[in-house]
DNA sequence: TGTCTGTATGTTATACCATTACAAGTCAAG
DNA sequence: CTTGACTTGTAATGGTATAACATACAGACA
């Protein structure tokens, strides 16, 4: 069993938890209940989960990290799909509106979402030593800007927030 | 004299205040004040706001929107100074190590500090028709922020915060 | 004053990230 | 079996950022 970094939710040993990156678990469970997820979801909204498509999702959710549209788009051609950036770029393009993965803007990367149909807008937690990235509950940091933003009259639509920092295993003892 | 976006606060006609981009004010005060303070406070420092570090923060200041390190480069070289990507970016780095520039992730693109030397860390609202960047007071975002990381064992050393919206001129008519 | 030293700038080349445009294939509805 | 919408393949290009090395300049100090 591939274990990896999860959390402390007593009834899923995998997965669905806010903090599925930074603790360990079992990840082929996590990777196998969201590629689930993601059928699932794909087939409700009438889109098409394509082969391509597919497969960026599994490369991402190999670890809990954010990866580059070049790292994936070398990944998919070594797999025998194409290997000019529109493939990757499309494929994450996809994903990303369907709620399936996630930009991380300060990367210029991509990590596969852990809570997928879960209307989420999250917060990352993007570890500066190990680059693991987890999706922390962004609710109260949004209602604070939110009330910023009212009183200069500012209409928010859309709000990216993210932390750089050290994730629990690495303030520990930085990692290898 | 130019009028740009300002705010409500009486005390200042110019400057100084969170919203600055989004009202009308003297922006030529605006400028000279900034400019002003990051004289001093380099001097203070000890670093040196040499002529295309000064160049390159009165270039952003010429408006209080996100610039491409390539426009800037353009602006630079047009005044003699080096035509590489280097200069610009080495003039930035610095002005954003400094305080005096901010660097908006979703923009890749750099905007001028409106209260260097105060410390803070704010969050930036960006204008998605007419472009104006303006720094909101980021506390309460923050503070939601480092809850639900807190409560994931993490441990935050710098945020990105930043919102995309219509500002209050575009909300009421689309600028042209 | 002259030399030394650290910092800043100039310049070349290249790496990395992303999109436009168009051609070709796939699939399901009619 | 053809149409039309969507998906993928491919070439070319645009935009963002950095590495590496050479040169110039400013201040410390003999």
């Amino acid at each position: 069993m591939v274990t990896h970094l999860h959390q402390h939710d007593p009834s899923c040993p995998g997965c669905a938890t806010p903090d599925v990156a930074f603790a360990t678990h079992d990840h082929a469970h996590c990777t196998t209940d969201v590629l689930g997820r993601a059928d699932a979801l794909a087939t409700k909204r009438g889109v098409r989960l394509t082969p391509v498509r597919r497969r960026v999702l599994e490369i991402l959710l190999e670890r809990h990290q954010a990866m580059g549209a070049y790292e994936v788009l070398e990944r998919l051609s070594s797999d025998g799909y194409g290997n000019q950036p529109p493939v990757a770029y499309r494929a994450l393009e996809f994903l990303v509106e369907n709620g399936l993965v996630h930009r991380i803007q300060r990367l210029n990367a991509y990590v596969a979402c852990m809570h997928p149909g879960e209307a989420h807008a999250p917060a990352f937690l993007i570890c500066s030593t190990c680059n693991a990235v987890a999706e922390a509950p962004a609710d109260a940091a949004r209602k604070g800007l939110d009330g910023a933003a009212k009183a200069l009259g500012f209409k928010v639509e859309r709000v990216t927030i993210e932390a750089l920092g050290l994730c629990p295993a690495c303030q520990a003892g930085p990692a290898a």
